[in-house]
DNA sequence: ACCGTCATGTAATCGGTTACATGATTCT
DNA sequence: AGAATCATGTAACCGATTACATGACGGT
């Protein structure tokens, strides 16, 4: 058992493992596009190279199918639940995300402000549009969690495309 | 002259050296933390190794000081900027940044948002009171591009404010 | 003189991205 | 039956982060 430092793509996967229970790689894949996915996404590859790294460090149980595919299986152990919780639990990470919007560097370093958001609104209203659609289709069982980040998420969309229609037109 | 990709990393650096010509990468270090690196950091190893890769391609040029530290001085060249030029130009990139917040991941996950909220709202408003300070302090000939993008980073410190005040409280 | 911090840089590591591959299904 | 897409995975590369260093300079 070694030494792994945990990212948020582990807490990604742990977290995953968690709700899902036992999964596969390609399983983790279709969780995450179903969900966190909208707001921080992964490659697939990592979903493969991430639980191998987790369970290296005792975090989850990697089991392979007998037969057919031998797929892998991965189970987060009570040193990952563990982990999960202190994270969860210590919001001592005080800093800050970062916006990293590239509309916004380019701005910054002189692009035209209407045509960059006469680009940028479309893809932010279809966005929106995806996130409504989400949560008008949102189970009740649903827990809190997912509830907010998407409520987030949503309004996010909403003050760009706020700020960018106030760019569209301006001189 | 290699084929270099060029990464919102390489255009930060290209706008910089646009701006403020020759330079070294301590100075652009600093330029970074006065300017952009509020809302996109680099670490300072970055501007060492990108300035090089850059010169790989052509798109800056590369001195060194005759005697003393013999410090390397970058500066653009004409392909750098029609680079920057293009780039700038290109809204194609109609993708969109992600929100990447740890803090929402950590509520997506089941975090309680009343304590998570506790952590952030400081951290929020402490950016939020820097964004202000640097906004007054302003001189009159800073374009507009970096005006506009700290517009952008003031009114999104606001919102993310309002979003963790309401759950600071509830139950 | 000493200490701390700013200035300046190199090297190693590692996570993330891209590219490459190939079975299995489903559709026409 | 063939094409297209989904499912499933491996491998290489590369940019970004971390760690390691050392000289200059201002203050006590």
């Amino acid at each position: 058992m070694q030494e792994v430092r945990l990212t948020p793509t582990s807490y990604i996967v742990l977290g995953l493992l968690e709700f899902a229970g036992e999964s596969t790689p390609y399983g983790l894949k279709q969780l995450v596009s179903a969900s966190v996915g909208n707001f921080w996404t992964l490659h697939h590859a990592q979903l493969y190279t991430e639980p191998e790294r987790l369970a290296k460090g005792g975090y989850v149980s990697e089991k392979r199918e007998r037969g057919g595919r031998r797929r892998r299986l991965y189970e987060i152990t009570e040193r990952g639940r563990a982990a999960l919780d202190d994270w969860r639990r210590e919001p001592t990470a005080a800093s800050l995300g970062e916006l990293r919007e590239p509309a916004l560097l380019k701005l910054f370093f002189g692009a035209d402000p209407a045509a960059i958001a006469a680009a940028q609104l479309p893809a932010h209203r279809a966005k929106l549009a995806e996130y409504e659609a989400i949560r008008e289709g949102m189970p009740d069982n649903v827990p809190r969690g997912p509830r907010l980040a998407l409520e987030a998420g949503i309004r996010n969309e909403r003050h760009f495309i706020e700020f960018w229609e106030e760019l569209a037109e301006d001189g």
